[in-house]
DNA sequence: TTAAAAAATGTTAACGGTTACAAAAAAATA
DNA sequence: TATTTTTTTGTAACCGTTAACATTTTTTAA
């Protein structure tokens, strides 16, 4: 490993002169900056990144945090994130914190530990709990942007879509073809884990349907249970006509429920994952612009990391996206 | 930020006892020992990993390398290697480098010029072309540990899953219930994609069934072209009895096909991710151990950061797991 | 009680960059 | 040509650790 010493002995300046040319700070002239980039060239010069790093206190990494990469949804978040940190000369740190908020705290402070120079939180920080005094103090060292999850603190920027709005649609959608007893199914009420459930509500107060509280249930993000919950439900015989649901996974879930005993019924799912496309029928699911997010979310923070952080937004919001598909079409609304 | 020398005069004592205490590395009274960590307490105080790394040149950051997180099989991989990593105090630096060649070298070299301890790299590195040159100078500067595909390099760990045996394997299964007529899809001809075709290969020999090419065809890793290739085979007439294919997603496009026309047939994927549950029917397929693979590779990795590298074996492989569902099962034999 | 050995602590030079400030060289002006 | 201005380059301090080596303190042995 060639160092900036090596360089400069090389070419016969100083250190401070290779380093301008390194950075393109201030002026150098032709012939030495042609001088040293050939001698750069040669010696298959890169330089130090912790030295820099302990002189800049950064290193132009970017924390991404979220839940579980394994989950479609934040892996496609991760993927999107990445690609637009990466265009952009900047280097991402992976956490995976998993839903314990203990273990979020944990990643939160692995990363500024690391002396990230912002962070990116994908996913909502906190659960039922609305403690978010990790995410203040985290703020006070390091800009964050959060994707999916409003935030209101100094120095977090947050890019979120409006689900609400698109679950309250549904219950429209859904109520207008006649389809008024909906089973809810929902997995953790994170932030927008609650905004689903509020727009569901919402959709349903605007319908004039009651809230029934065998209606609006809680499973695990997984195939099984909400395929167990309907099952139990259908032989229970509660009756319900349709199926929202507030991720895909859940929603697939449930409809294999459907398909195992020949019943049709519309399913939605939400997050619009590669899974609503796989699943048979496929699935009617609420895309959370995350194509969309992501990059602005990149975007802002470029930005911020420019040091313009008085034409960054701190709310930045994107209206959903209904992608309609075999487990429920508007055409429905037409063919009946 | 407090650094280690507002720690030394918290207590009156040198730098060198902080950093000692730090590392625990030499011995350090108790006495001493308990005031440093009080006042390290007490100012919040963590090391700038800038400043050790510049020392040590390490900052304890392993960098991994996929083709894309967005697709179900990496995000597995890397969920998984995260998890084994942070577990170690580890941290992690992701870079996707999509399946271009020129791109993975270009990734390849920004994770070396961060100066990571050492590089996992999931998936293939190279594509049909078997020039890994890049991979060999990399590995002259930092352990490489490779994850589903062997390669044979000083420096460079290979942890593997042996899906040749487990595609020859389904060929015999389906012949042994007279499919004989196998239609086999796959994606790219990386590493894991040639062991996957030869092993379908393989399968057919043992069987003294022949080759053939209309039988064996390349497409797209999505879930249309698979779609629209089996839709046309179909139309066309072509002669198939079952479908095996290098990916989950290849499999349930092409499985959408039969779907659609109301054909049953016995259809395999390869990976085993969450799309193979979701699928409608769902989906056999062969499971390439990543839940082992990936915690092996963690700790092959430690070990050689631990310089135990004579007791790392450079090759480790699995035995693959054939996961049976609806899409074909073994008592298809029995029921028959 | 003193000398020797062991344990604890301190001093200081790296590590490889950046950058403020100083100095030298080149260009412009008188 | 001498002087001023501008451009280019060099010097050296600093960033916050680690660790080799030196020194002091404590313990043990004589």
């Amino acid at each position: 490993m060639s160092t900036i010493y090596d360089i400069a002995n090389a070419c016969g300046v100083s250190i401070a002169t290779v380093s301008r040319v390194l950075n393109g700070s201030s002026k150098v002239s032709p012939k030495t900056r042609e001088k040293v980039l050939a001698a750069m060239r040669e010696q298959n010069y890169s330089p130090n990144p912790f030295a820099r790093g302990l002189g800049l206190d950064s290193m132009k990494m970017i924390g991404i945090l979220c839940t579980d990469v394994s989950d479609a949804f934040f892996a496609k978040a991760v993927s999107l994130v990445e690609h637009g940190l990466r265009k952009r000369g900047l280097d991402v740190i992976l956490g995976c914190s998993g839903t314990e908020l203990s273990e979020k705290k944990k990643y939160l402070q692995l990363l500024l530990n690391k002396h990230v120079d912002a962070i990116i939180l994908i996913g909502s920080p906190f659960r039922e709990t609305n403690d978010n005094s990790h995410l203040e103090a985290a703020a006070r060292q390091v800009p964050i942007v959060t994707i999916n999850s409003l935030i209101d603190l100094p120095n977090v920027y947050s890019v979120d879509c409006d689900v609400s709005s698109g679950m309250k649609q549904v219950v429209e959608l859904l109520a207008a073809d006649g389809y008024t007893s909906i089973l809810y199914l929902y997995d953790q009420l994170t932030y927008s884990g609650q905004q689903k459930l509020q727009g569901h509500r919402e959709g349903l107060a605007e319908c004039g349907l009651p809230e029934q509280p065998e209606l609006i249930r809680r499973v695990e993000r997984t195939l099984g249970e909400p395929q167990g919950l309907v099952e139990k439900l259908l032989d229970d015989k509660v009756p319900f006509s349709a199926i929202v649901t507030s991720e895909d996974l859940i929603a697939i879930g449930a409809q294999k429920a459907l398909v195992a005993r020949g019943i049709r019924m519309p399913v939605i799912g939400c997050n619009n994952s590669i899974l609503a496309e796989c699943s048979t029928p496929s699935l009617t699911s609420i895309d959370n612009r995350l194509d969309i997010l992501c990059p602005t979310a990149v975007k802002l923070l470029t930005k911020i990391l420019n040091g313009e952080k008085e034409s960054a937004p701190s709310q930045t919001i994107f209206p959903p996206l209904l992608v309609f598909r075999d487990s429920f079409t508007v055409k429905n609304t037409v063919d009946k």
